[in-house]
DNA sequence: ATTTTCACCGATAGTACTATCGGTGAAAAT
DNA sequence: ATTTTCACCGATAGTACTATCGGTGAAAAT
């Protein structure tokens, strides 16, 4: 009711993220096939044309909703990694360490479903961004393992802990989505579980190191 | 050069063949997106409009590759629990049990490529087909975990075997894409992994279910 | 031998979308 | 007060694809 009267340039800038937002919801819910410019420009109330002023292309846009949906991903997990540290008791501890990511995930399911299919999806804008953030966060995955004591000394060792990253990184999603699709509505028990899917794989780590030094689980 | 002179019928099944095998590596190389009645038909050597000699339209193409690859995959995986339960030792069976679904993975890569990408694809025809090709795989694991003597016994518990079969499809679809992707050469270390994870989840249910009655893994 | 069937063809109307262009009015600059 | 800028508009040419239609010749049926 109180209309403050924009400029120019603060009109255009609402406009814009009109746009971005509305491109994500359609992403989301008909998947980058049914992204064209008269929906997105429609939703976000202008003409189809007026898409160009904000825009050079779909394909622009794609890659300014690729770095947008990744930075605020990234800024998702690097919140989780911190709470779990900070978090008190050691179970507790391990625990969040799941349970965590498993809630920055649900936060904003459409980021990883979204990036989920463009994985796999050759004719996908996105392709080289999701192949690009899931190595990421397999490799970070697998530095916390390093980081954490487990061995790291050859070629062979890192490969397994980069295995092992990536096998709990996929485990996690799986999850996630099955408790976004009402599967498993406890998000404590699937943090239970991945705490004891990675206690077995770390387990296969200590045991063949030789040493006794990793750290307890 | 022996050229058979083929009946009416059998030259329209070759063509019908083809059309099919040209949509699977069409839809492997450009994704759904790219599988056009344009790409199609010229790559299987016919003219446009005769697309529809076979097919109603693309979506009935499409559930026909549905089937077909559902069926290729079941197959596949009949075969791999079949030899798995044949094998040997222990160690080498429990292996086996996740190095022969790796091995039907790579054999077909295309498939589960698809079904992957269909899995959280709004847009595509095939997403009914690979939620419920998912749903299925994840069930039938679970029941075996539950043949295998492992407590099935309330809700709680059936839940938490479908999350861990859940979690460990997900893990070997992860490792096998590794592996097609170079990162991980050799695939009786996968195998090692997915025994890894999977030891550690069976061993939380065996612990907590009071009675040792679960089997040795 | 004659007729019928049908897999395939080229042409084409219809649909959906992209991206450009000239125009407009209000904000911003002068 | 006047000029310039520019976010937005409607119209439209261009592109890619779908799906139908009438025609053709060889296989199949009679």
């Amino acid at each position: 009711m109180t209309s403050t009267p924009l400029s120019r340039s603060e009109a255009k800038d609402q406009t814009r993220r009109r746009l971005i937002r509305a491109a994500l919801a359609i992403l989301d819910e008909a998947g980058e096939a049914g992204l064209t410019t008269v929906k997105v420009a429609k939703a976000a109330g202008i003409a189809q044309s007026s898409f160009y002023v904000h825009f050079k292309d779909m394909q622009d846009l794609l890659r300014v909703l690729a770095e947008e949906g990744g930075r605020r991903l990234r800024t998702s997990m690097r919140e989780a990694r911190r709470a779990a540290r900070e978090a008190p008791g050691d179970l507790q501890r391990h625990r969040d360490t799941f349970r965590i990511p498993l809630e920055a995930i649900c936060r904003h399911p459409e980021l990883l479903r979204i990036q989920l299919r463009a994985r796999h999806d050759p004719s996908s804008s996105l392709r080289d961004f999701a192949t690009e953030s899931a190595a990421a966060y397999r490799e970070h995955h697998a530095a916390d393992l390093a980081a954490l004591g487990y061995t790291a000394d050859d070629e062979h060792d890192r490969r397994r802990l980069e295995m092992i990253a990536d096998g709990i990184d996929a485990a996690t999603n799986a999850l996630a989505i099955g408790h976004l699709e009402g599967r498993y509505p406890d998000l404590d028990e699937a943090a239970d579980i991945l705490v004891a899917l990675s206690r077995g794989a770390l387990r296969l780590l200590r045991s063949s190191s030789g040493r006794d030094e990793g750290p307890r689980d």
